[in-house]
DNA sequence: CAGTGGTCTAGACCACACT
DNA sequence: GTGTGGTCTAGACCACTGC
């Protein structure tokens, strides 16, 4: 079977007609994208469990086989968690385990200053209209509204990190400085949870820079000392853009870890 | 059949005893492990076509598809290739292809100076026994030699590179700043082909710092730069750390990227 | 055309978690 | 024990490469 048999779906969809044999695509990823708009329609919650792989190889008409190929590629894109025994389930970033996948900045030396969880401290977090740039990163208007966060991030009480976060305002409708500061979860288990947004990858861009007055204030530095600038887009699901992010880091007892392979 | 099944390789191993209840190890992990040896051993070389998977199958006395699972993870680590139709090839860092795969420092604007190679300028090359550090960080003794190599990489005729590289002396014998200065290819094409060493997997460290004076020399920056200090531990098979690497990035007209996922 | 990797299936059995 | 994911097998067929 090939990508000419048409997928007979619970959603009965069918096939693009033209991937009889220019572009071929095997039908593991054609469930892997099935599966992929089941996530991005909310009909299984970050958290949840999903059907075993012999259900969805029913509902999909596939063997199980077939199935677990593409959840596979899913597990390792760390969009869904297998877990041996209990089932597959929807991945979150609430979970102890995945807290600070995206934070990359690690303590010099581990055994003294934990990883712990970092004080926050909300500067504030303001709605306006978008300004050029934010606009075309986010795939706005400038017509479109945005919220501006800024906040500091601090280890052991010493203040480490300062973001400037902009995002989409009609998806984050009602976010505010408050909410932000109250909620103890990780900012991106909150998104999950009240704004149904899971950030599913995101790609840094970083510099060596000086601080500005107000960073300088901020973070409690003077004006000569080198800061990392960490630029952060990050997608939702189908690479949509759903946030940026400027982060500026002090690397004077912690540093930005990188694993290429 | 499970990890108390006695794999008869062709080199007619034992199995570790200690595989029967506590720890268990798939097949394919094994086959994995022997596949590692034999590159780890020159049995195939970087470039070298490796045998079929029906080949491999054959000789490991294991099914097509437990070989090709091996396979599979190696390919994703990037020490095998795989080509449909071709065949599978030991990885390499002559090719074009995968020719900065360590260097994330990519230009702010693509279209215009290219990612071309680089120039290179090499400092010096000298042979020294390992400063404590160095000692530690290689896993070598103070007594033992190393080398440290200085260049400066430029893009456009701007020297935007500085690095301090230390090698372990017993493995890279008969190195000299004339043999670097001469060879074209990258730097860890000549590694693989002359000292039959091969970087698998690194870890880079980064910070934000000011130039010392020597810096500025090389870079042509004055001493209230920020730059970037991209500390690199390289490795070989096995995790065996072969390679400590200091680089001071320029990051004015260009940023270290890194995707998250 | 033959040979290689790539996909898909069906079925068996193992390891793990829960009840 | 039952149900889940995890491993392994054997065989079929497809897609790509090069002779």
């Amino acid at each position: 079977m090939n990508a000419s048999k048409p997928l007979e779906t619970a959603a009965n969809q069918p096939p693009p007609a033209a991937l009889v044999s220019p572009s071929f695509s095997p039908l593991y990823q054609q469930i892997k994208g099935l599966v992929l708009q089941s996530l991005q329609a909310g009909e299984w919650k970050p958290g949840d469990l999903i059907p075993s792989e012999f259900e969805l190889a029913a509902r999909y008409k596939v063997s199980q086989g077939t199935v677990r190929k593409a959840i596979d590629e899913l597990a390792k894109e760390h969009l869904l968690v297998r877990r041996q025994g209990k089932g597959t389930f929807v991945a979150t970033h609430a979970e102890q385990q995945v807290q600070f996948r995206f934070l990359k900045l690690k303590p010099d030396n581990p055994g003294l200053g934990q990883q712990g969880p970092a004080q926050r401290h909300i500067i504030d977090c303001t709605r306006l209209r978008a300004p050029p740039e934010v606009a075309r990163i986010l795939s706005l208007r400038t017509s479109d509204f945005v919220f501006q966060v800024r906040r500091v991030l601090s280890f052991d009480a010493v203040p480490t990190i300062f973001e400037d976060i902009w995002l989409p305002g009609s998806t984050f409708k009602g976010l505010t400085a408050d909410r932000l500061s109250q909620d103890t979860r990780p900012m991106y288990a909150m998104f999950e949870s009240d704004f149904g947004i899971r950030m599913v990858r995101a790609q840094e861009r970083i510099r060596a820079v000086l601080p500005s007055d107000e960073v300088c204030d901020f973070l409690k530095v003077n004006e000569k000392t080198p800061l990392l600038r960490v630029e952060r887009m990050s997608f939702t699901y189908h690479d949509s853009p759903m946030e940026w992010r400027i982060g500026i880091y002090r690397t004077d007892t912690r540093h930005y870890l990188n694993e290429l392979s």
